[in-house]
DNA sequence: CCAGTTAATGCGAACCATTCTCAACAACAA
DNA sequence: TTGTTGTTGAGAATGGTTCGCATTAACTGG
């Protein structure tokens, strides 16, 4: 099996994070590239092990946080269920949460951004990083 | 001891949202009442406590979330801390947190709300409640 | 004001997502 | 290839929160 790109691409962005390329790692980190959704660790170890059966929920969890602290990958803490992830690769955006189907869908808002920095400021603090989640349900 | 208005308010509070008033009821809401900050469940618990020792760890947990549900009092999920809470009786805000303290700031921007209702409505949702969380430093 | 009905409490056990421990193992560098 | 050091797996541990259940206390309606 010649190696082909998007591998070459998954092994340097584990590198770049400043670890070790291990079997384990390019799985996880590649059912989230692959991933249109947004899965929660245990899901992600279930895909993951689709590519590499050898790769354990232990694993996962440290490899996602070493990658989230890293910034590769972004944590979705959500409000009364598991956390979920998704890559850090797309430009920042904020998600709606569909409260019926669990559903995420990404958003992008320059003003809201730039307000909240405005609020932040004249509050005397400037922002770390935020939060903001909109769970909806569909319009009628 | 005569009855104060206060102390009524509560309890109106707690009857309003279906409860049964009790003396472990009125400590916990009381201790959210008189709160400046915004305190975790254990915190809420051990105030709680200074004004009737009676009460216990799950009782708190449970009239909190009880009350919360009922939108007399509301959750504060932070991101890797315990949730903290707060009564329900102020406009609707978001928050600001100190990263450095854990202080919370609230704060009010309409134009924001406006924004994230016209953000979901143009990808057809509504909102049914969201969250809008800044984690901050102080600005140098 | 009392008894009955039903809800609320306390305690500890249970839960669940996540993290840790540590011996076995595998990447990478020389 | 071998040494060094980072990584893994398995399961135990954690920590916040919730539950089960026997006991106790609020609210009826009489």
């Amino acid at each position: 099996m010649a190696p082909n790109t998007a591998d070459q691409i998954i092994d340097e962005t584990i590198r770049a994070a400043g670890l070790r390329v291990t079997r384990q790692r390019r799985a996880i980190y590649r059912v989230l590239s692959d991933a249109e959704d947004h899965p929660d660790a245990p899901e992600v170890h279930k895909r993951a092990q689709a590519y590499d059966s050898k790769v354990s929920l232990a694993t996962t969890y440290r490899t996602l946080a070493e990658l989230a602290d890293k910034g590769v990958v972004n944590r979705l803490p959500l409000e009364g269920e598991p956390t979920r992830f998704e890559t850090g690769d797309a430009p920042h955006h904020d998600h709606i949460i569909d409260l019926e189907s669990g559903e995420v869908v990404e958003f992008m808002s320059a003003e809201i951004e730039d307000l909240q920095r405005q609020v932040a400021r004249s509050h005397g603090y400037e922002i770390v990083f935020h939060r903001l989640q909109l769970y909806c349900r569909k319009k009628a």
